[in-house]
DNA sequence: CTATTTTAGTATGGAATCGAAATTATAGAC
DNA sequence: GTCTATAATTTCGATTCCATACTAAAATAG
């Protein structure tokens, strides 16, 4: 019984880490290597807190030099743009090119989206639930940051509403305004805590 | 509402991609890299028809010199054992020892596995069906093979009852006799199509 | 039976990745 | 001012990966 479930559990441990390796494209895809793609990607999703070489390691799950050897290869070939903090001299912004925007049309992964995009509506969210509670639960065992959105995180503050002297979301924890997009944008600060506040625009 | 789907969809593709990576393990962990892992979980797993370095080849999505490569690595060390085939002087059947089998103990994706356990029973099983299909779906697409296991492959013939002059269970694609171990084993000659058979045993 | 083609597996060389350690530069503490 | 911590980069050796070429055995054609 206690076996059963164990072997249930290893089988879907391992059927990830097949999908996910047979998903992200071997080899060269559009003249991209896959880390190179994992980091068009991080940037594309990350919100401005959060693009900088530190803060793409920690995501990426290695240190910082292969992430600014990484991201050196892409400021090279024009797909990130990079831009040094006015606050802090010792930090750096990476932003999305057009052409990084372009070719990421092209990305490997689609067959994995477009795989997702069969799923009934239904079946998609909760698989999509069921997915962030493995993240977050294997993040904890290891020590790495979650990487979640506003949306469950406890520093996120607001209603959506612009009251007289507030602003509509804040960050409490950068203690920054946050625009509707960045709602939906990776965080590295991200703390998990907070039940989800009431959203407005796109239901 | 298209674009609605879409994002989420993305996120999904990106949430197991993520998932994938950092569970792996990064670096080397118990003296073996993320791809020696990848090895020993996958001869672990194989049906005696599937222990084949072009086989391992095809599941790991790399080519069979890559493949050739890490096995090289894994008999050297003492983690397969390598048996030329009597009916054919090409082939060559890899199975693990007990020394790799003692190593699996510690392997890396074990943070995934104990997150995955965690899971309700009735999640993780419809979990673990989108995972199939979605790997499924993502083989399709790539012309890859979908490594499935007799449950539900096409070529399963046997009920698990020994009839006169027929086995109990029996693979119609190699014509040979399977036991019931070997049910749960993943196969390169997977094909779906079949609804699954009747199982006996550990329900 | 012999020649050709196909298949299984193995080497080799170059490009790329990775991680550890050392380096530079800035921020903040005392 | 000095000291420590942090952000980012550089360098180096080890490893991985893929493309290509190669050997050997089996299947097929004639």
């Amino acid at each position: 019984m206690d076996k059963e479930c164990d072997m249930g559990s290893r089988v879907i441990a391992e059927l990830v880490l097949h999908l996910g390796r047979i998903a992200s494209g071997d080899g060269l895809v559009g003249g991209l290597t896959p880390v190179q793609w994992a980091g068009l990607r991080y940037f594309a999703r990350a919100n401005r807190f959060s693009r900088t070489p530190s803060a793409f390691a920690a995501f990426h799950g290695t240190t910082r030099g292969t992430a600014s050897q990484t991201i050196k290869g892409l400021v090279a070939d024009g797909y990130l743009k990079q831009t040094r903090s006015k606050t802090d001299g010792r930090s750096v912004r990476l932003d999305l090119t057009k052409k990084a925007r372009a070719l990421l049309n092209d990305d490997p992964i689609e067959v994995l989206v477009r795989a997702a995009d069969a799923l009934p509506p239904g079946v998609r969210g909760s698989f999509s639930v069921v997915l962030q509670r493995l993240l977050g639960s294997v993040a904890l065992q290891t020590g790495k940051p979650p990487f979640g959105t506003c949306e469950t995180c406890m520093h996120f503050e607001g209603d959506g509403c612009c009251q007289e002297g507030m602003n509509a979301y804040e960050c409490g924890f950068v203690k920054e305004a946050l625009t509707a997009d960045e709602l939906e944008q990776l965080c590295i600060n991200f703390e998990s805590g907070k039940a989800g506040p009431p959203r407005v625009g796109t239901a």
